[in-house]
RNA sequence: GCCCCCAUCGUCUAGUGGCCUAGGACGCCGCCCUUUCAAGGCGGUAACGCCGGUUCGAAUCCGGUUGGGGGUACCA
């Protein structure tokens, strides 16, 4: 039965910087402008200083946004505006609210309010309101608060939330210079672009009586809102860019799937009500209702998200996988010479892989023994699996049963053969296997080992246990002499 | 200080007066499987902040209290 489309508004801040509770509010608005046919989802980049809109700021978000899956070319998709661009409108705006006496100048510094007021914690106190000043350097124009009643915020998640006019004060809209401040230029451009659905973080709830204000006062009947819960960090404080991790582009940095991303964000503060949480974009869009969003503010649960994303990887084709991989097998990122990646060798790997990774970049510690001219040196592997004695006896029989041609180099005869040399050492397979995967991928844990074995070859191999068996007979001289 | 918001396992939540001796998920612990590590299977740990009401009956409604959080600029 809704008559006008719905429009929701997101606007970030312009900032290179795509904040995870930006990404959630995003989300949520994105699923509200999808749900209509003709629902559009507005991107508003937010700065009244026309120098602060920078375009690489601006492509950074298209471009985080884009990794959610809210795409620029989407009939849905309507923007992005700049709020600076509309500085003209906003004057005009600012100079009628004055005519129609809804405004006032006021000539008072920061220092006489105070001074007036005893208290730097009280407001303005409306010493201007009746002074009748014209425009003129150093005035700003202040809004005049009705006197008397509550403005009712009726918001989405929260229900009525009233604040008393006695508790407002005359807030500023328009500096000295005639610039619009924040409150105006935000209504301005929600009239002007016929917003209806404001979704935005719970601390705006103290702004919206204001800018409530302010559409009644401009004949315009406010849009609805919804204030959402704040996502906070383990101390159950407001997520800042100071001190937590909260940047998108770290989480994709680090292999976060898109997909697994979106799914536990859209859990924080909602619940599908289905019997399961991990479940795609595509069934939670139509699921989603902004009434049904908590009011509680939500802790961003980092291993809850591993462990999303380690089912989302696990789900992922054996093919998609590997192409998921390439940034980080890429020749400016990967550890290991680039001549030395070998296509064949990692679509042979990958699928053992698939399972250990909770995020992608985590496949590079789990095949670089492939790539790498001598694996790495991990002292705690080293100390862990090179038992005085045991390690070097170890190491040389498994390089002798290894020399012999006749042992076909293949998985299944490797670990026979490696069964075989720790039981002629009183050695049960667990305690056989550590020396050699030791030697070879320079690791205590890793891929099940007889297949990394055979791909790496009986020469690597071989190369690589009697460099581990020299090094440990080095050592040994060394702490003898 | 003032204004506002919030309150179920450690965490995210289900729950809208009886289906609740409170369900699921992540985490954690144990067992099984096992060449390491994962994955997988099975099992376990653990919560309605507190005090009063209303009601035959309250996690659910009301009041208070405590505790958290947010806002409070001629910032955005």
């Amino acid at each position: 039965m809704t008559e006008t489309p719905i429009r929701v508004r997101f606007a970030p801040s312009p900032t290179g910087m795509f904040h995870v509770g930006g990404a959630r509010s995003a989300l949520f608005n994105w699923a509200m402008a999808r749900q209509q046919a003709d629902g559009r989802f507005v991107l508003r980049i937010e700065d009244t200083d026309a120098a602060r809109n920078r375009p690489e700021w601006t492509e950074g978000i298209i471009r985080a946004l884009a990794w959610l899956g809210i795409h620029e070319d989407d009939p849905h998709f309507e923007g992005p505006y700049f709020q600076s661009a509309y500085a003209a409108k906003h004057r005009e705006t600012a100079e009628r609210l004055y005519k129609d006496g809804r405004a006032y100048y006021c000539d008072c510094t920061r220092e006489q309010v105070q001074e007036r007021r005893g208290n730097p914690h009280l407001g303005y106190d409306g010493f201007c309101r009746d002074r009748g000043l014209e425009p003129g350097p150093g005035r700003a124009l202040r809004f005049r608060v009705p006197e008397g009643g509550p403005t009712v915020v009726d918001d989405q998640v929260r229900g009525r939330v009233e604040f008393e006019h006695s508790a407002i004060e005359d807030f500023v809209i328009a500096r000295a210079d005639g610039s619009p401040l924040f409150v105006l230029a935000n209504v301005v451009d929600d009239v002007e672009m016929g917003i209806n659905e404001v979704v935005r973080g719970e601390e705006h709830l103290s702004n919206t009586p204001k800018q409530q204000l302010l559409w009644e006062a401009l004949g315009q009947t406010p849009p609805r809102w919804a204030h959402l819960p704040v996502i906070v960090n383990e101390k159950r404080q407001k997520l800042s860019k100071r001190r937590d991790k909260v940047a998108l582009e770290s989480y994709q940095d680090e292999g976060y799937l898109p997909e697994a991303m979106v799914n536990y964000l859209m859990l924080l503060g909602w619940s599908p009500g289905e019997d399961r949480e991990i479940l795609p974009w595509s069934e939670m869009e139509p699921l989603f209702r902004v009434s049904d969003v908590n009011s509680s503010s939500a802790f961003f649960d980092e291993k809850k998200l591993r462990a999303f994303n380690g089912e989302y990887i696990r789900a992922l084709a054996p093919d998609d996988f590997v192409e998921r991989c390439r940034p980080w097998l890429a020749p400016d990122r990967a550890p290991w010479p680039a001549a030395n990646f070998d296509e064949g060798v990692f679509r042979a790997v990958a699928p053992l892989a698939q399972s250990r990774v909770a995020v992608l970049s985590e496949i590079v510690p789990n095949v670089d023994f492939l790539f790498l001219d001598t694996p790495v040196d991990d002292e705690k592997s080293w100390a862990k699996a090179m038992k005085p004695g045991v390690g070097a006896e170890m190491l040389s029989a498994a390089l002798d049963r290894f020399a012999d041609p006749g042992l076909p180099w293949a998985a299944e005869p490797l670990k026979a053969a490696l069964e075989e040399v720790g039981a002629g050492l009183g050695l049960k397979l667990g305690k056989a296997q550590a020396p050699v995967r030791v030697a070879v991928t320079g690791r205590t844990v890793g891929l099940p080992l007889f297949e990394s074995l055979e791909l790496l070859g009986r020469d690597r191999v071989r190369g690589r246990l009697s460099a581990a068996l020299a090094r440990l007979e080095a050592a040994d001289a060394a702490s003898e002499g």
